[in-house]
DNA sequence: CGTGAAATATGTATCGT
DNA sequence: ACGATACATATTTCACG
């Protein structure tokens, strides 16, 4: 597990130029970061490899593939234990509703970011992930209007 | 804007892969849903054109690169006008800190999810965005000490 | 939508620094 | 150890049926 130390400039510049558009060919990229295309393309494998990249994916527009709600929902447990996280874990991370999940601190423990297609569909979540654990205590529904914004990237210090 | 309906299965199809993985060749993808190559690349790029695909992007492991603080954000306004909600999101939305902005419904108003190198970055951000806001009436800060998971891609239906 | 050919891009081997 | 060049392979893309 070797740590941020073993990237140079010219690989953080890649991994940037990568988050923001993995679309391009190799040869753009290349020439963004001042390389070859094959000495480029050796680092982008390395990289791969190496775990920084973990996938490539396509972003769709949701609002142009039929109506989906987003919903943030705020999870509070009964205890603090570890084991009866993880048990919730396995059920909520399984479920395709559940896009994404933070194990957050305070009195919150975990929020999670749902989509569905509509309400049924988020009372069956509801039903299958959290009524189904005995350790959730309450939970709190915040339904969203719109996605002002959705960014995958984050800073690499390019 | 037309929707939904003009999407075929194989569109679908096609969609549902490429959010699951746009790093494979057009050719495999061709193969995966029983069309020529060429024939597959015409559906990809309408696709694109037509804003069903909005990007493609590489994910990158946060945990790889340095520490990086997941911040959910719970904003409320003091009063509910649309041209003050706007100035707040001109603010959010630019702030590069910013990687989610939902706009909800209940007593909370907006939620955001905040990604930052440390809690000095987190003070920035609030300083700039929630603090400067004339309109902003409370925040709740939940810090995320895991993210167990990120997921971009959702039902389309294939 | 499919076929085949031309244009590009990717991947490999090798050499030089 | 890393990058460049040249070459081989694979993919994308276009014209046509």
């Amino acid at each position: 597990m070797e740590c941020v130390v073993s990237l140079d400039r010219i690989d953080r510049r890649i991994l940037a130029l990568l988050q923001q558009d993995a679309g391009q060919t190799n040869q753009a990229l290349a020439e963004r970061v001042g390389l070859s295309p094959p000495s480029c393309l050796k680092r982008v494998r390395r990289l791969e490899h190496d775990g920084y990249i973990q996938r490539r994916v396509a972003l769709l527009s949701p609002e142009r593939l039929g109506p989906l709600l987003h919903i943030v929902v705020e999870v509070t447990m009964e205890r603090d234990r570890k084991d009866l996280y993880q048990q919730f874990l396995r059920r909520a991370l399984g479920h395709a509703a559940v896009k994404q999940c933070y194990q957050v601190t305070g009195e919150i423990d975990f929020v999670l970011i749902v989509v569905v297609a509509d309400m049924d569909a988020y009372d069956r979540f509801c039903d299958e992930v959290l009524y189904a654990d005995p350790n959730m205590r309450k939970f709190r529904t915040l339904v969203s209007r719109f996605r002002n914004k959705f960014e995958t990237g984050f800073d690499v210090g390019a």
